[in-house]
DNA sequence: TATACTCATCGTATAAAAACGATAAATAAC
DNA sequence: GTTATTTATCGTTTTTATACGATGAGTATA
């Protein structure tokens, strides 16, 4: 009975939550951080950093995409990716708008 | 073969996952803004509000609670939970200083 | 053309998440 | 003391995530 309800809440909560998905796992945090450092990265090198095999980085590599935290582009046999940071702005805009504003109401708890 | 090896990343890297991760739920962050709205809520009331039996619920705070992102105190036959704010300006201090101050190294991409 | 290299995708296996009903524990009300 | 209320936990089922090896498609090099 596993019938996941997730279309039922607000897009807002959705997108929200979907982009939170994309930097739960910390290998994908370790590569926006390497991403972030380098500047831009082929493949390859994010593979000899991480101590994981090549099918599970290009997976990871795969859901940063689709998320539009990244993006890639191919260059000869190599695959260049390089960090969104528009993408990274609106994810803290959304944060910021779910939760700061209503922070000032909250002084004491419970 | 999925033995996980988030325990060979960096335990910044780790625990800012692991607060993603908390979050990377439409009903998690339904019960986040809840919160902040009214304060404090009765497990109940989460309950009435979400599309969401009571023990599903009842996991999600669950959650919430192990990543630090809410409190809990039982009042009576009920559970009253609030936000940890404290633990939000963590979760923004960790994020900005992973990657905020290496963004104006990017100016170009890929 | 043949060979080497890079990387995405496929198939597969295991672990974790999501959801629910049922039950139990604790407190309040009668 | 019995009953009702509230919520956490247990057990179960289904879906999704994680990870790998193998394969294939594409590009460079010999």
């Amino acid at each position: 009975m596993a019938i996941h309800k997730k279309e039922e809440f607000s897009t807002k909560e959705q997108h929200l939550a979907a982009f939170a998905k994309a930097i739960s796992h910390p290998a994908r945090i370790a590569i926006l951080g390497l991403l972030a450092k380098r500047n831009e990265c082929i493949c390859g090198e994010i593979v000899e950093v991480l101590p994981l095999a090549q099918s599970t980085v290009s997976q990871h590599l795969k859901e940063l995409k689709n998320a539009g935290l990244i993006d890639g582009e191919t260059d000869g046999p190599r695959s260049c990716y390089c960090i969104n940071w528009k993408a990274f702005e609106k994810f803290n805009a959304e944060f910021h708008s779910l939760f700061e504003k209503l922070k000032e109401a909250n002084a004491k708890c419970c």
